[in-house]
DNA sequence: AGCACGCCGACT
DNA sequence: GTCGGCGTGCTC
């Protein structure tokens, strides 16, 4: 055993090749984190995939400097999960590395380190760590690579590790700062009262003063009927603040603060939510009964269903058999309710990892999930990729939500299909959950692949909302609120109740147009028109982040006849504002949802009623649940079934169907649907809330035009800043292809729906596969196009995306 | 993905 | 005359 190839995390197909010095042959084990030096001068940390003894004959191998610990960082599942990864998704193993790897415990050359807040124990530190904590103290931020000056280059990595775990050295991402816990006064009564005489005698003391009295009144009887602490502010609602404030003068009652977690207190029955209603139990049982047959059984549970506490009672049994259990969410649903709920429940056997974890947060859950301290992990996407020990439960909540896609890195996968492989390895059992499931896992469910769990009934047998079209064709109260919706939100507010209004665009306007010469301005480095966005008076590219003033005049002709055109969240706000000018306004989109915790913020807002009505895009659409929102209404539902994209049906119905579970959580609410086409018949469905219907008739569709579920997509991406060169790549591996895969399933190359991002020219290729077939083949062809491609010089520079199951 | 090497334009 | 642009090729 004298070699290892590693995986580096760099973007280069398979592994690389290290001889193992001496000393460390006994130690190496495949999973370990190592260090090596690759190229002319940079340290990496790679992980060992393979121990072996063949010299290779090619090259001369370079050594491995040093081991990082003594046991495997990455299990031999997760090693196994990973070339599952790069081979499905055509990445290399590397993407997958880096992309599933928490970075803190990826360090190399470039990586800055900046000293922590912690005092240093000079004493403790050995003359290594000494030299780079000095130089630390020079200078806030320090490099590896410049660490070379003064230390040998082996032993670096080592000496940061251990400074790093010491914890006085931060590697420089970005670190969010955690929530301020949240403080709420209480009221408690001078204890002297306790002695009724004592208590008598100060009653009397108060005398002329009624308010007092009868305040103090209030609270006794509301300790006596709660085993809670008293608020504050619910004394002042029953009372007055002048009246509470003078009681507290007075010392009848003690003012103090605790801190409490936020995410409880938006959950007022956590206590009755143990209970399962008869149906959630049946649901139970028949998840329990598919068990026994499916591997994975999808529970379709409608909104408000309490499905969540189904999950909780599942991974409960599951971890009474000593079954560990991963809990899958969409990103945005984390930072609200859930998580508490679960920790409350589950103590801290519950690890939490989420894009919003810093670096050492994620080193933490990372290791306690390898030491198997985690018995449940819940997370987004990226938590697939922890090291789980003996896995046996996973639940993918919200199973149709976009963004278990990731789309912007390599690997391109989606964590829903993962976790199937996932629970191969692990012979885990599988429940996806949704009110709006995926056409994918309707139709993995006529193929008898999965069980199948209904549970149509709203927790507390409260109805769903009554939904509504109003036809747009009629006349407005406002460019884009209608006399009916207007009158509807009056009436909601004077019942004191919330309103949720959804537009799936922010901005004010998507674009600004000239009357005269109809020139609309476009961004310089793409071909999009700039979207309007009032409140900065600019406009802004979407895609690219291009920003410039709004013009004065048409830059074509130079009128004034520049004039906004379309609708965005900004625009909607601003009629609700001059429509309800007393009503308490606030919008929820990227925009405003940019600073930090701006989402609690908000989120607590909503909960203690400061905000009437909440105007918002696709964000209001999830896990927003508050008890006084009885309407919901959809300013303009025909710009999203318009989209110009094979899903833009089924996105809508389910977009739909989520907004509006938002209304009347508590006794039945009411959905308004605003459109110019109220005969649709799939608005017809949402109305009628038969989903099922929706399903079919989006299913006939697919199946005709040839699209997922009943094909599968592969979908190539070309970029160059040079269009012939695009174009010219695209042809010819569009050529190559032609001559495996003909005409119905093989689409383009075609310009790309945005000819030209950020300077870059795109083409595209469509590939489709019928389901029932492997696409191994496929994959196969595409990589010998590829691997021409790059037989030919002129043609390397040309960026090739290679998207397998794109949304 | 980096990064060095190497060959052509605008400057001290 | 040099500095530095980015096109090209290689890394165990």
């Amino acid at each position: 055993m004298n070699f290892v190839n590693v995986i580096l995390p760099l973007s280069l197909e398979g592994t690389f090749t290290y001889k193992v010095p001496e000393e460390l042959q006994n130690q190496i084990k495949v999973g370990q984190r190592v260090v090596v030096p690759f190229g002319g001068k940079k340290l990496y940390t790679a992980i060992v995939a393979e121990i072996h003894n063949k010299k290779p004959e090619l090259y001369t191998t370079k050594e491995i400097y040093s081991l990082l610990e003594d046991f495997p960082m990455i299990t031999q599942n997760q090693l196994k999960f990973w070339n599952w990864i790069a081979d499905y998704y055509m990445c290399s193993l590397g993407d997958v590395y880096r992309n599933a790897f928490p970075s803190a415990l990826k360090l190399e050359s470039e990586t800055f380190i900046r000293k922590s807040l912690k005092n240093i124990p000079w004493e403790d530190l050995n003359d290594k760590e000494t030299f780079v904590m000095q130089s630390l103290e020079v200078r806030t931020s320090v490099n590896l690579k410049e660490i070379e000056a003064f230390l040998a280059k082996k032993n670096i990595i080592p000496v940061i590790k251990s400074l790093f775990e010491k914890g006085l050295i931060e590697t420089d991402e970005q670190i969010i700062e955690k929530y301020k816990p949240k403080k709420i006064t209480y009221l408690r009564l001078n204890p002297e009262f306790d002695n009724s005489e004592i208590f008598k005698k100060a009653l009397t003391e108060i005398g002329k003063a009624h308010k007092q009295r009868e305040a103090l009144l209030i609270f006794i009887q509301l300790q006596q009927q709660r085993t809670t602490y008293i608020e504050k502010g619910e004394l002042v609602e029953k009372s007055s603040q002048s009246v509470v404030k003078a009681l507290i003068e007075k010392k009848y009652l003690f003012e103090f603060q605790l801190e409490v977690d936020r995410r409880e207190e938006y959950d007022d029955n956590i206590e009755d939510s143990y209970l399962l209603s008869e149906k959630q139990q049946k649901a139970l049982k028949d998840i329990e009964n598919n068990f026994i047959k499916f591997e994975t059984v999808l529970l379709h549970g409608v909104t408000g269903s309490g499905k969540t506490e189904i999950y909780f009672q599942l991974i409960d049994k599951f971890l009474n058999h000593k079954v560990n259990s991963l809990l899958l969410l969409p990103e945005i649903s984390i930072t609200t309710q859930l998580v508490g709920k679960i920790q409350k429940r589950f103590g801290d056997e519950v690890g939490i990892y989420h894009s919003k974890l810093n670096p050492n947060e994620r080193v933490e859950v990372w290791k306690n999930t390898l030491l198997n301290r985690h018995k449940i992990i819940i997370g987004a996407r990226s938590s697939i990729f922890l090291p789980f020990q003996n896995l046996g439960f996973i639940i993918v909540d919200e199973e149709h939500d976009s963004s278990y896609k990731q789309n912007d890195t390599r690997p391109f996968y989606h964590a829903r299909d993962c976790v199937q492989i996932l629970s191969t390895f692990f012979k885990s059992k599988v429940l996806l959950g949704s009110a709006t499931p995926s056409m994918e896992s309707y139709y993995n469910h006529e193929q008898g692949k999965i069980g199948w769990v209904e549970l149509n009934e709203r927790f507390g047998n409260i109805h769903l909302p009554e939904t509504e079209m109003i036809d747009l064709k009629k006349p407005l109260a406002a460019p884009n609120i209608s006399y009916e919706l207007k009158e509807k939100i009056s009436q909601c507010l004077e019942n004191k109740n919330q309103v949720i209004l959804f537009h799936n665009r922010r901005g004010f306007a998507p674009i600004v147009e000239c009357n005269e010469c109809g020139h609309s301005p476009g961004c310089p480095n793409c071909d999009v028109s700039l979207t309007y966005h009032k409140v900065t008076s600019t406009l802004k590219c979407h895609y690219c982040g291009y920003v410039r003033a709004l013009p004065e005049v048409c830059p074509h002709c130079h009128s004034h006849a520049l004039e906004t055109k379309g609708i965005g969240t900004q625009q909607i706000e601003e009629e609700i504002n001059h429509l309800f000018p007393e009503v308490r306004v606030a919008r929820m989109d990227v925009d405003t949802m940019r600073k930090k915790h701006a989402y609690e913020i908000l989120f607590e807002k909503m909960s203690l009623h400061e905000i009437d009505i909440l105007i918002g895009t696709q964000m209001v659409t999830k896990g927003l649940d508050f008890d006084k929102v009885q309407l919901v209404g959809v300013i303009r539902a025909d710009s999203l079934m318009n989209l110009p994209n094979f899903r833009a049906e089924e996105r809508a119905i389910q977009l739909l169907t989520q907004v509006s579970g938002r209304a009347g959580r508590r006794k039945q609410g009411n959905v308004y649907i605003q459109t110019f086409d109220p005969d649709n018949p799939l608005y017809v469905f949402v109305r009628e809330n038969n989903y099922d219907l929706a399903k079919e008739a989006i299913l006939n569709e697919r199946k005709e035009f040839l699209y997922p579920p009943y094909y599968r997509l592969i979908e190539l991406t070309f970029k160059h800043k040079n269009q012939g060169k695009a174009k010219k790549v695209a042809d010819y591996v569009g050529d190559y292809l032609k001559h495996y895969i003909k005409s119905p399933l093989l689409l383009g190359p075609e310009e790309g729906m945005i000819p030209r991002i950020n300077n870059q020219f795109i083409y595209k290729i469509l590939i489709k596969q019928p389901s029932s077939k492997s696409t191994r083949n496929i994959k196969s062809y595409i990589k010998s196009a590829l691997e021409r491609i790059r037989q030919i010089q002129a043609y390397r520079s040309v960026k090739i995306e290679i998207d397998v199951d794109p949304l």
